[in-house]
DNA sequence: GCGACAG
DNA sequence: ATCTTGTCGC
């Protein structure tokens, strides 16, 4: 659980992430296979219902090693640049029930691609302290160069001269995904990672096992 | 002023 | 995010 207090305006969510956003840390201390990945993601019904899941799988292998889900009430509207405000109580809630510390998160969204540089996967890795890192499925900020058909082909995602991520495709011919380093570890280091999450699909394992178990949760 | 806009 | 049928392709 949280401190008990949380932004419910605009203005003070904004307050929170200038506050915080010096405290992401851009070293990478992580192993090349850390022994587990963590992913991340949550579902929504309609009447603010909203459902955590949280999957931890082994690297290598990919089995289920642990998986907790939370149920609550959504605190905070969408908006853009400030997602990470309502998706942030439910997922902390269901992380503080894993029993293993996550080596790495894997989040659904992005980190430093992110107006400010402090995307979900940017708050999430500070608040628990966690390396972190966010792979969306569609762009958010920044511009980039065409990118190559094969899956591991990538390209720098470039915000107002930043190189803020990168466009990665995990498939060959198929839609990429965007990666961008949140907390502690290295941009190249997460594309490595997204790479050995998608054997077969377009989106990690991790995400893809999160999304199923945070739907089945909010029945 | 006109779009764009993570999930 | 979520609402939703068929359809094209491997």
């Amino acid at each position: 659980m949280h401190t008990g207090d949380w932004p419910s305006t605009a203005e003070e969510a904004l307050a929170v992430q200038e506050a915080l956003r010096g405290r992401v840390e851009l070293t990478d201390d992580l192993p090349e296979l850390p022994p587990t990945v963590t992913g991340l993601d949550v579902a929504y019904d309609e009447d603010d219902g909203i459902a955590a899941a949280v999957v931890t799988l082994e690297t290598a292998g990919l089995t289920v090693v642990e998986e907790r889900t939370h149920r609550a009430k959504a605190v905070f509207p969408y908006e853009p640049g400030l997602f990470a405000f309502r998706e942030l109580p439910p997922l902390l809630a269901a992380l503080s029930d894993l029993e293993r510390e996550p080596d790495v998160l894997v989040c659904d969204g992005h980190g430093l691609a992110h107006p400010r540089r402090f995307g979900l996967a940017c708050h999430l890795g500070v608040l628990t302290g966690r390396p972190a890192f966010g792979v969306g499925k569609t762009r958010f900020v920044g511009t980039h160069e065409p990118l190559g058909p094969a899956r591991g082909a990538s390209v720098p995602l470039v915000d107002a001269g930043e190189e803020v991520g990168a466009v990665l495709r995990t498939r060959d011919g198929v839609k990429p995904v965007y990666v961008s380093a949140g907390h502690r570890i290295g941009l190249a280091h997460a594309c490595r990672l997204t790479l050995a999450l998608t054997p077969r699909y377009r989106l990690p394992e991790t995400t893809r096992r999160a999304d199923r178990l945070s739907r089945a949760a909010l029945r």
